[in-house]
Parts: C-alpha cells; sequence; structure tokens
DNA sequence: ACGATATTGATAAATCATTATCAACATTTT
DNA sequence: AAAATGTTGATAATGATTTATCAATATCGT
C-alpha cells in the first residue's frame, strides 16, 4: 500500500506552487527546505511514482534533460531561458501543424520549444 | 592543412543524399556501404569539423540524441516517427510564435517536432 | 505502542552518447 | 619515393543523468 510522507508531500507542493516545469535538481533544491534529508534518489523514485499515476507529466526538451510538471494543465508550450535555463509555460499555438506532413505521414502529437531571454534575464 | 579523405567524402555523400537528419549511429551505418572501416569516432570527429565550417547543422529533438543536417535548408522543423525514429523536414509553421511570450520575455529561435509515423510506418 | 512493511538516503552501479588516446595508416608536399 | 604530418579506428575514458542496493527509518493498520 503506497504511503504518505513529508517528501512526497514536498515534491507535489514544489510542482504546484512553481507554476513551471522543474528539474529533477530544481525539485531538490526546492524540497530541502521542507525536508532538509531529501536525497536526489527520493526526488527520481517519487517523480516515477507521479508520472506512472498521470499525476504529473515530463516535459522532454531539446538537447535539455526533462522537466516535470502537473498533468492535466490543458494543452501548451514551453519557453526556455538561454540564460538561466528555467523552463516557463506558453499558450498553444493554434496553427493547424497538419498541413504541414508530408503525404501518408500522420501525426499523434507535437513539441514547440521557444528559446530566448525570460523577464528576469532579459535587461 | 586539411585533407581530403573517402571517410569524409562518404559522410558528406551521406548526408546529402539522406534528405533528412541523420542521427552519428545512422551516419556510421550509411557510410560503412562506400568505407567498410569507418568507426563512430571518425563520424563524430567529422561532424564536428562540417558544423564547426558551417556546412552542417545539429538538429537537436526532444528527449532524443543530435540529428544532423546539410545546413542552408532554409529555416524549417522536423518529425520524428515513433516506431522506426527517422527524422524527415517539414516546412515552417508560420504563426507568429513572439504572440505567445509572457511580457517582457524576448524570443531567440524555437524548434518545432512533430511525432507520429511516417509514411512507410503508417500502414 | 507494536509489528509489518513501505520508504528513505547515501552511494555504488548502470547507461549511453561523446571525447580522448595513440599507434598505424593515408595523404600531401618536397 | 621519401618525409612530414594530418587522419583513422579501436577502445579506454569521460561526463552526466538515472537506477539499483540495502541498512536504517517512518508510516499505517491493529
Amino acid at each position: 500500500m503506497q504511503r504518505s510522507t513529508r517528501q512526497r508531500d514536498a515534491i507535489r507542493a514544489a510542482l504546484q506552487s512553481a507554476r513551471r516545469p522543474l528539474s529533477a535538481r530544481e525539485i531538490l533544491a526546492d524540497t530541502q527546505a521542507e525536508v532538509a534529508s531529501i536525497g536526489i534518489a527520493t526526488v527520481y523514485r517519487t517523480l516515477k511514482l507521479l508520472v506512472d499515476a498521470g499525476e504529473v507529466e515530463a516535459v522532454p526538451l531539446p538537447g535539455g534533460i526533462p522537466h516535470y510538471e502537473l498533468a492535466k494543465l490543458g494543452h501548451h508550450h514551453h519557453f526556455q531561458c538561454t540564460r538561466c535555463e528555467r523552463v516557463f509555460d506558453v499558450p498553444e499555438c493554434g496553427s493547424n501543424l497538419k498541413e504541414l506532413l508530408p503525404r501518408g505521414f500522420t501525426m499523434e502529437r507535437h513539441e514547440l520549444v521557444l528559446y530566448g531571454r525570460c523577464a528576469a534575464c532579459a535587461g
């Protein structure tokens, strides 16, 4: 049976309050304020648990490590700051991507990642 | 001074005839027809050379390894087949992505990758 | 509170793409 | 052709993320 632990609560809370996708290391850093002894293994284990439960989704990034965010945010895309490397959510792009496909190809999903400077790093 | 070798010619030829981005391993496999003894180190070394020379561009993929294609193909996007993993080019999407940015963010570039079945795998 | 057992944390190990090493070899220059 | 040196290929090493191990600990049902 699955148990409720301070570590798991802290990881869920970190994902909820960040309002942006976090890497495993970011989650570790954020949760250490709540559970000082937490280790990286627990972060990875819990992320796997939450992803398998459908509570969290992995965000794959071109040339980067996966980030994680709460599932059920609706379809949207991501922005990664080229200076601080943080990832942010941006709204869906709306264009009809299926029109781009060569004949005979079928589309299941798409990933769009914008790169640039976030507000904090733009100055 | 830089020398012309069978290996380098084979790698250039593979990238030219593929007409789609290739991974290092795909390039190795394709060039072994021409130079049976070619090794993976030579593929990586030559790719680095060609990228530095501006002749080839690396295509970063979400959750995947970089693929390589000839530079100066103009702006476009990519499609990766979820079955055979091959990557294909698709035209630029055209929508105004800057509209998606939060206030204060600036955009430098973007990566769009479509996923699905290619014509050969769709059946 | 107790017992059963799920979970944790430190760290060793696994994974895997990429790079470094270096003797053998190929190419270019003389 | 011979010398000089750039290149190759096998493989060891690297680097970085992720997973496995296992004794110690925390949680939950009784």
